[in-house]
DNA sequence: GAGTCACGTGACCACTTAGTCATATTATAG
DNA sequence: CTATAATATGACTAAGTGGTCACGTGACTC
């Protein structure tokens, strides 16, 4: 647990620290980032990171719930209750795309979690996020069912893993290529962010969801 | 490049020292993985491993290239020249899902080489590798799309991304959860791949061609 | 001013890593 | 059997790791 001492921080110093932290994190497996980079980045003694957290794996904790919140945070504000399951659908994905353009380093921590070939220091983390995760989709698709717009006989949660890679892999990946560059270059260079307009996130968000929507939509329903 | 000698080797040893690193490799991330692990469960020293190979890198991208090359071996095999779009890629899924069941230490190997968050050592291995299988994605959906099977006007690379995601992650992610075992124990209890059927590997795929197809088929085929 | 207590510090510890190299062992050839 | 070349070896190096701890520093209280 996070220890009262940095949260007593001043917020300049406190934010100082997460950022450099973040960044590492972002940059290399858990088992790779490095304290000692972190505290000499982040100019303070390797001591004083022992008064603010437990140990590494307590700060990379702390950093994950404050990726969770954020991304959650999100994804709520672009809820409209009132859609059918591909408009919510598609709002979560929007809205998901939106939050790892704008804040890809922390996106980049979430998703290093969710890598289910994640070290096995991690898999507390990863188990509990990703199972939270895949149990929205599989409600979602649930719901979809109930109300009509989505076809019945398939296995739902087995959808729920299709649904949640396609999204949740292949958007990025599509993104960064067509930019032609790396993860890495993304992360570093926060400019590279500009490089996607709003209309191109829009449009490609619908193909997935045209994609999608022919893959699970109901007969009857859709133009 | 590995080295004459290492070729050279007995059957037996050779052997061994393959199989000690492959799982080694599938285990953690590159930088994690332990050279002094590996040859001392070998049962070999430290020395020879260096008149084997030239360092690190190079014995990794000796165990890629097995494994590249044994996968494709598995997707050739399956592959019926006369099928269509859809037929041939099931039949590819299908041989996919079989050499990750099968050769499970082989498989983690190239997925985490395929990671987008891999570490930048291994981005020259990554992109490489990943720009060759979206090729393959991208190809077939542009053979699919002139026999009529596969309808027109979306994003060609964007669809790549997207089935290569969806196959590549969602459906091993679903196996693993359907037995309740994450990466780790999977890899290294082999009894484990048992539990998966002939028959529950077919109707997943199935199920998952079902969506494919839904999404990306032409009107006017299909059932 | 004295005493107390939270916080800051960096030298230090035990351990692991990839990689080297002088030496020992083995195989081959004359 | 001897000489030569190929291979095997493991102690060693330099660098880096997460984590500790005795000691400083500064602020607040009485």
């Amino acid at each position: 647990m996070v220890k009262p001492t940095f949260l007593n921080l001043p917020e300049d110093k406190r934010q100082r620290i997460i950022d450099v932290a973040v960044e590492e994190f972002a940059g290399k497996p858990y088992s790779k980032a490095s304290l000692s980079n972190i505290v000499s980045r982040a100019g303070i003694a390797k001591g004083s990171m022992y008064q603010y957290f437990e140990d590494k794996k307590d700060l990379y904790s702390y950093l994950l719930d404050m990726a969770v919140e954020e991304k959650m945070a999100y994804i709520k504000e672009g809820m409209e209750p009132a859609g059918d399951f591909f408009a919510s659908l598609e709002q979560a994905v929007y809205a998901s795309t939106r939050f790892s353009l704008d804040h890809p380093k922390l996106g980049q921590v979430l998703a290093n979690a969710m890598d289910p070939m994640g070290e096995e220091v991690l898999q507390e983390f990863f188990s509990q996020s990703k199972q939270t995760a895949m149990d929205w989709f599989e409600n979602m698709i649930v719901l979809g069912q109930q109300e009509g717009t989505v076809r019945r006989g398939f296995n739902t949660r087995l959808m729920a893993h299709l649904l949640y890679s396609t999204i949740g892999f292949g958007l990025m990946e599509y993104f960064l290529e067509a930019q032609n560059v790396n993860m890495h270059e993304f992360i570093t260079n926060p400019q590279l962010a500009k490089g996607f307009t709003e209309d191109a996130i829009r449009d490609t968000v619908r193909e997935i969801m045209d994609f999608v929507r022919g893959g699970l939509e109901a007969k009857g329903w859709g133009k």
